[in-house]
DNA sequence: AGCACGCCGACT
DNA sequence: GTCGGCGTGCTC
């Protein structure tokens, strides 16, 4: 009985976004498996498509709707590349998400693993001469693109018209694998012997070939071994033609960490809280439970201990790991702490590698040759069989939601996973995500506290300066006199600083230099963004506009005006102040090449610098423990930002950093500057309060009806013309309207803050909601409606509970 | 996405 | 009269 199979075809539209009925040819039927990419013809001309196979089952009958079958052209894995498991996932996650199925399957797989896709003329019947060495250059195919650049491409369609030329469709992808030459030996020990006495005695290089050869028992080795030798290749190719050896190409991995060096470490004792939160994890281990755990622990409090012995309490059992971090370029120090306990078995995947080295880390999961798996966002998506344990660093992190399509949220995903896997998931913070924290007091997640460090050094102490009162005394530089003291303090102690230089978004906001105030909206309780194209100030949410106040609402005072600062005039302004300090300056332009971030790290630990200058980059899970001080140049810049969680964001970004000051032996300090020292988020991260920072900012949320009170959905139209996407997404609101309860409130609709991109004008829509049982249908019924409006350039997109606003 | 079918304007 | 414009609809 001949075999179907339901492939998702890799045409990213709406009306193709489900699986499509092929027969599996004869000769397929033993290999095929689900999970597997195939190229199958599709459409009237039957080009060739890339597609997944998602389902394998018997034809019952002989075509059950009249529907035609095609065959599937052709195999491109010999093994399958999504497991069952992530082909409902990404099924599952598609309709989440609002994006089509195999953009889903796309992002779970390694980038070279994409089709590629050439268009090529092949010569089908007779041609004259002049086409054969003209057109074709005496080959009997040209690729399309090069038809195309020889100007030849109206003659070759003309010919495919007279059907003397094929046109036809290739299907390729980018895979490679890092091959090596090996040698293997042929002969036996004793036939080597003989070999070396009938060796006339002046070939040299010949004898020192047979006798290596013969070392090695055979066992091979690579040609770059022989050569260490002094063989040479063509020496080695002597003995080929002897018939001593052979030469074969074996497969290699291509390992970025080959020329580090990692000391193997053993598990450390676990303080009473450390053990506690163990124990509780690893009986969710255990009991193979899908329990969702918060592990709150101050900076400095030993999680990644705790995630390093319940990983091993893993593989004990056989099962894998995955660990997410916010970005491993920064936190290298991590990956050597995974590397250091778990050694080969650890496969390290972030946007530092290239394609493909992250092609073969991603080979090594599948293959189950490593089981722990550390990495960035998408890591997620490890093709590992049997998880045991998931864990997400730094849970609060936003690069943790996906700012592209499909814009998924790796914690939405690990959640999912481990419910599929009936494994843990743990969720780490010393600064959880309001929405985790308070899911946590609900009992959907467990709580799991660690209160003190784990060296029980105390947290430091951190002072705040009134960068208004510094104004007053006349010093309208970016340092105030106390940072400047400390630091020069530390430069006599031979001890570090790091100094953070607040850029978060960077949106511009006007602050009044006197009195800390900055404008926000009337409606919305967030600050209000400077237009200098229009020369308003508009709040992204409603759409309110005012005037750019040329005098402060609060104290009258004219010195309010743009914010921002740049790290290199700074650098250059903390040179001029302290003239011999080494500073190391890390911003985007600084860690643009590969490697750089490792490289500025690494030499800020040795000690080559005494200030590290940097942006929001240097306040993630770095240890260095002669840093002693950590200065904050300006906490109000992400204050100032039009987000409700602008003060969220600040109050974990100085509570992070802070936590870099006083790793070591030594009692670190904090000096952070603001011009609105008096804001909640500062002062309590100043008393590491988290607590006291939860309470109050849950309370402003529920007041002001934002998350996690309320969920968000951002619905955003974009066209040429701005009156048709302004009418549009007025139409669409009200399609969308009927179906939400009393409850909802809808935000807009309102222009993008840069309202006009691309020469495309931008509006959207927020609905704020409660529980809204058909809002996804409805949007889902209103992305198939407008399907001809969308083919005729206006753009809709749905983004289910975004992070920002602009 | 890409290809065919289909119904209106300027041409051998 | 036709060649071809791209609007519309479908792809196992």
């Amino acid at each position: 009985m001949p075999l179907l199979a339901e492939i998702i075809v890799d045409v990213p539209t709406l009306q193709t976004n489900k699986p499509f009925t092929y027969i599996v040819p004869e000769e397929l039927e033993p290999i095929i498996t689900v999970g597997m990419r195939v190229v199958v013809p599709f459409g009237k001309g039957s080009r060739k498509v890339q597609g997944f196979v998602v389902d394998i089952k018997p034809q019952k009958f002989p075509m059950d709707n009249g529907i035609e079958w095609k065959r599937i052209s052709s195999l491109m894995d010999p093994l399958p590349v999504l497991t069952e498991e992530l082909i409902k996932l990404g099924k599952d996650l598609s309709h989440k998400t609002f994006s089509f199925q195999v953009k889903m399957y796309q992002t779970m797989l390694p980038a070279v693993l994409r089709a590629k896709y050439n268009k090529k003329f092949i010569i089908s019947d007779e041609v004259s001469e002049d086409v054969l060495w003209n057109v074709f250059k005496g080959r009997n195919e040209i690729s399309w693109d090069e038809a195309e650049e020889s100007g030849k491409l109206k003659q070759l369609i003309e010919l495919n018209k007279e059907e003397k030329v094929q046109i036809e469709y290739e299907v390729t992808d980018k895979k490679t694998s890092k091959k090596v030459r090996i040698v293997r030996p042929l002969l036996s020990f004793e036939q080597y012997e003989e070999v070396i006495e009938d060796l006339p005695s002046n070939a040299k290089k010949q004898k020192l070939l047979v006798s290596f050869l013969q070392q090695l028992e055979g066992k091979t080795a690579s040609i770059e071994t022989f050569k260490e030798q002094s063989i040479s290749t063509q020496n080695i190719n002597t003995g080929v033609d002897k018939g001593w050896c052979k030469i074969e190409e074996k497969e290699v991995y291509r390992d970025p960490f080959s020329d580090t060096v990692f000391e193997p470490t053993v598990a450390l004792d676990l303080t009473a809280e450390q053990s506690h939160a163990f124990n509780q994890i690893n009986q969710a281990i255990q009991d193979k439970r899908s329990e969702v755990f918060l592990l709150k622990g101050i900076t400095g409090s030993g999680k990644t201990e705790v995630y390093l012995q319940a990983i091993a309490e893993v593989l004990d059992k056989g099962l894998g790991a995955l660990m997410l971090v916010p970005e491993i370029a920064l936190t290298p120090q991590m990956v050597h702490r995974f590397k250091s306990r778990f050694g080969e078995n650890v496969a390290v995947l972030h946007s530092g590698l290239s394609e493909g080295e992250k092609y073969d880390e991603w080979r090594k999961i599948e293959k189950e040759e490593a089981k722990v798996v550390v990495g960035a966002r998408s890591s997620i998506f490890a093709p590992l069989k049997n998880i045991g344990i998931i864990i997400i660093d730094e849970e609060h992190e936003t690069t943790y939601k996906q700012e592209e399509f499909p814009k998924y949220h790796a914690r939405d995903v690990a959640i999912w996973r481990g419910q599929y896997h009936k494994c843990p998931v743990v969720l780490g913070s010393a600064t959880p995500s309001l929405e985790s924290r308070a899911r946590a007091t609900k009992q959907v997640y467990t709580l799991l506290e660690l209160s003190k460090r784990a060296n029980n050094q105390s947290l430091p102490h951190v002072r705040l300066v009134d960068m208004r009162e510094e104004a007053k005394t006349g010093n309208h530089s970016t340092f105030s006199s106390l940072l400047k003291e400390e630091l020069e303090k530390r430069l006599a102690l031979n001890e570090q600083s790091v100094l953070l230089l607040n850029r978060r978004g960077y949106s511009s906001f006007v602050l009044c230099r006197d009195c800390g105030f900055v404008l926000e909206c009337p409606n919305c309780d967030i600050s209000q963004t400077l237009h200098m194209d229009t020369k308003t100030m508009k709040c992204h949410y409603c759409g309110h506009e005012e005037g750019i106040p040329s005098i402060c609402p609060s104290c009258t005072s004219r010195s309010i005006r743009y914010y921002g600062t740049g790290t290199q005039k700074v650098e250059e302004e903390l040179q001029a102040l302290i003239p011999s300090a080494r500073i190391i300056r890390m911003d985007v332009d600084t860690t643009r090449k590969k490697g750089a971030h490792e490289r500025l790290f690494h030499s800020f630990e040795k000690r080559e610098a005494d200030i590290l200058l940097g942006t929001q980059m240097i306040a993630k899970g770095l240890d260095f423990p002669n840093v002693t001080l950590v200065g904050v140049i300006n906490a109000d810049t992400s204050l100032g930002l039009p987000d409700f969680r602008s003060a969220e964001k600040t109050f974990q970004l100085l509570t992070q950093v802070s936590g870099r000051s006083g790793r070591g032996e030594k009692k670190g300090e904090v000096v952070i500057q603001s011009y609105n020292p008096e804001h909640y988020a500062i002062q309590y991260a100043k008393k590491h309060d988290y607590d006291a920072f939860y309470k109050r900012e849950m309370h402003l949320r529920h007041l002001s009806e934002y998350s996690p009170y309320y969920f968000l959905i951002k619905l955003s139209v974009s066209h040429t013309n701005e009156m048709t996407a302004a009418k549009k997404i007025a139409e669409y609101l009200e399609f969308i309207k009927p179906v939400l309860s009393k409850q909802a409130i809808v935000l807009g609709p309102t222009p993008r803050s840069i309202a006009r991109t691309h020469n495309r004008y931008h509006f959207q829509v927020m609905i704020k909601y409660k529980r809204e049982v058909e809002l996804e249908q409805r949007l889902h019924e209103l992305l198939q409606s407008t399907q001809k409006e969308q083919a005729k350039g206006l753009y809709i997109s749905i983004d289910y509970q975004p992070l920002d606003f602009i």
